[in-house]
RNA sequence: GCCCAGGUAGCUCAGUUGGUAGAGCAGGGGACUGAAAAUCCCCGUGUGGGCGGUUCGAUUCCGUCCCUGGGCA
């Protein structure tokens, strides 16, 4: 048996992170009940409240066998992002750890990981009027236009953002607006707060068998009901929410507006859910993990592993 | 056996009035600080089915052989 209690590094978690339908979630659950572990879901979209077999949540059975949080946060038009998971994260591994338990932070969201582990910097939130404002802009002139614009204020950050990249352009100026200070300059005082420390493990499989493990797992969402389940979120009004704009709501909800038949739906989320996957890679391979495991995983060695990792 | 249509990137195909070729799909690499399942950037040398011929030069024209599909016997 290892428990955390037995580090001397502060705030200790595990972490099983890795590309969509890699199998992470099967792992974690065998991980958990054996070390008697609370899991922390890191996933931007599980958070959303009716987002269930899109977003392949745990199940209730899952759910029951061992304790997930981070699930079902908000509602689909609430907002959320990833200051907000990390702030809720943090709190919960700390009262994890104090009940002598361990946090398993599981989920293949880099962004939210990483706030998590190294902490935001210190921004003002989103303004919904400004970003309305500058994709009406952006829609009208283009989005290099905003970006000229960062650049009379703000070189270094023009510097390091594409002037296609609305999302970024958007959230330079947002922060240029509301405080007067350039977004670089938030960036240079960002401070890490307590870190925590993670045992990460990176779990993928190679990619001819993780592109079948997804096909797979997109028709069995079909089967599941996935595209009735899009169909009531839009019949609560949820049509216009970002969590629909999620890898396949996106191309279900095109598919109920009568621009796509539900084949090719169906493809189309196939095919961008491998891109997803490969974005994810990305991530986390950058994101230096201790370990890379595919396939079944040898628990023992795993362990041996950890524990070493502890000492 | 004869006739027709094809054989070009892993797949489906385009194009070159002769100057050694490019799209989509698939695949790969990267960025990422409160939208992140989002947003954005980058990556294509392939005996042009084989062998001959014409030509300064053939994937492109000609001959022949092989293969695939269809038709006729």
């Amino acid at each position: 048996m290892i428990t955390p209690a037995s580090s001397s590094k502060g705030l200790v978690v595990m972490a099983f992170l890795g590309p969509t339908a890699s199998g992470k979630s099967e792992l974690a659950m065998d991980w958990a009940q054996r070390f008697d572990c609370e899991i922390l879901c890191c996933d931007s979209m599980q958070v959303y409240k009716g987002l269930d077999i899109g977003t392949g949540k745990p199940t209730r059975e899952d759910q029951a066998a061992v304790p997930h949080h981070l699930l079902d946060v908000v509602t689909p038009d609430q907002e959320f992002h990833a200051g907000a998971w990390a702030r809720q994260a943090r709190v919960l591994v700390e009262q994890i750890l104090s009940r002598g338990r361990w946090p398993l932070v599981v989920g293949g969201t880099g962004l939210y990981f990483r706030a998590l582990t190294q902490g935001l910097f210190d921004a003002p939130p989103a303004d919904p009027e400004i970003r309305a404002r500058h994709k009406a802009e952006a829609d009208a002139e283009g989005v290099p236009m905003l970006h000229a614009r960062l650049a009379t204020i703000d070189p270094e950050a023009a510097a390091r953002i594409s002037p296609n990249d609305l999302v970024r352009t958007s959230r330079a100026l947002e922060v240029w607006e509301q405080t007067g200070v350039p977004i670089t300059v938030l960036w240079k005082k960002a401070e890490p707060t307590v870190p925590v420390h993670a045992f990460r493990v990176l779990y993928d499989r190679d990619p001819d068998e993780l592109r079948q493990r997804i096909d797979r797992r997109v028709e069995a969402m079909m089967a599941a009901g996935f595209l009735a389940e899009v169909k009531g979120l839009r019949a609560r009004g949820y049509s216009g929410a970002r969590a629909l704009a999620g890898l396949g709501y996106k191309e279900l909800s095109q598919h109920l507006d009568g621009q796509l038949d539900l084949a090719a739906a169906v493809a189309e989320i196939k095919k961008n859910t491998a891109y997803y996957a490969r974005r994810q890679r990305t991530w986390f391979r950058k994101d230096a993990p201790e370990v890379r495991l595919s396939g079944s995983v040898d628990m023992e060695a795993l362990t041996a592993m950890v524990k070493a990792w502890l000492a």
